[in-house]
DNA sequence: CGAGAGTGGAACATTCATGTTCCACTGAGA
DNA sequence: TCTCAGTGGAACATGAATGTTCCACTCTCG
């Protein structure tokens, strides 16, 4: 099973080979060559590595099997230039997944979850996972199985948030009866719903988010009512 | 944007075409019209037709890029017989949303939400729901964007529990200020939830389906203790 | 004014899922 | 036994996305 994956995988393999065999003594002559030698990062390359990250994680995020051509076009960017920055199509989608695991990162240091109420953190955090919607939404869509490597790097990043759960359900404000990663998926699933209803225009972006917050503190917050039962 | 969808969607047209244009005088050679006489659903064609059908429920829900191929085998039929059976993959496809719908309905009747508490209904329809999980996961990897007769139907279908909802929220019992979509959404998400943890492993189906109904309680349940703030 | 980085476009090769055809095999019923 | 529906397998055709190369153009910087 899988395979289709597995196949994209190989050619890449074959491909890199074939790139990092070359012995320096061969003619530097086509346009692979010059994007490597490109790693010098200039601010225009720079520039336009982030367009087309950017572009990606729009056009991905919202038509799951958008072709690469369809990237390059609302990057604003031959395809030529598209392949000469991620010469495969998992390069880009690697890019994508390192930018939303820093993303991550950053959204977890800046609603200080480890400060005060539990379930105040837990709000600052949905606030600032709300901003990640596209760049998570691609992976959700690109990467079935596989890309082992990245889900043990989002699952290392959201350490904290983990530690945040637990200590809520130690003070008694958070549901201990349900499992970490339930809850922990379960604010995704919220931000996910939010966002495709937003994306369909069904909702306008705040009132998507006010319910899925509402909604996560229904789920997550401990119920005191029902403690007698 | 959206093309490959679209060109997916031509191909069948030009097919269909040419089947259904061929006058009735020419030679009945070909396998396209052995399938086309057997519409008469012998046993042995109706048992065929079940086993693609689960077997790509199963398949593809479980993997979204899986092939015919796979299916095919999954099924343990031929490739060349299931085509015979569902000429495209769209045939397929909507075969499977046909037969989510059939049993939407049949879950919402079998959760007779029209009954008693409408808590209690929800619980019903949640439990009722969770059995439809293989087919609508189905849905929701493969129909991106398009197939917008399907979601009508499935809309349609589910009105009865729109009406509970509305139900709910006019007695007190659900939370009015979460939306009637959000709230079937949520519904539907959280059995996702459930569904792929269970299907990981992470989790037992019975385990997975107690959270599901516990948080989806914690969602739609009116908040009492809230409506002084 | 050159030189070279950065780019876009045309074009080709490859690969894969898919759709389609044809033929041989099997088993059940007339 | 003959027949025929149902099937599987090999094989070919097609179309799309992808990966790759080459060349011409346009800037900017020396």
């Amino acid at each position: 099973m899988f395979h289709s994956r597995q196949d994209v995988c190989h050619s890449r393999a074959r491909y890199s080979e074939r790139v990092t065999v070359r012995t320096s003594g061969a003619a530097p002559r086509s346009d692979v060559e010059a994007a490597d030698a490109g790693a010098r990062e200039t601010a225009a390359r720079a520039r336009t590595r982030r367009a087309i990250l950017e572009a990606a994680a729009t056009v991905l995020s919202s038509d799951r099997s958008a072709s690469l051509s369809d990237v390059a076009q609302a990057a604003q960017v031959g395809r030529t230039t598209l392949h000469r920055y991620f010469p495969e199509r998992t390069d880009l989608v690697e890019a994508i997944a390192a930018e939303a695991v820093e993303r991550t990162r950053a959204a977890i240091a800046a609603a200080r979850v480890d400060d005060g109420d539990p379930a105040a953190a837990l709000r600052r955090l949905a606030f600032e996972y709300f901003e990640l919607g596209p760049w998570y939404m691609v992976l959700f869509n690109e990467m079935a199985e596989g890309e082992t490597a990245f889900w043990a790097d989002a699952e290392e990043a959201e350490e904290p948030v983990r530690q945040l759960l637990r200590r809520g359900q130690e003070d008694g404000v958070l549901d201990d009866q349900l499992s970490v990663p339930w809850l922990l998926r379960t604010l995704w699933w919220m931000l996910f719903n939010a966002w495709s209803m937003a994306d369909e225009g069904d909702l306008s972006r705040s009132d998507a988010l006010r319910m899925a917050l509402r909604s996560l503190e229904g789920v997550a917050l401990a119920r005191p009512e029902e403690r007698a039962g």
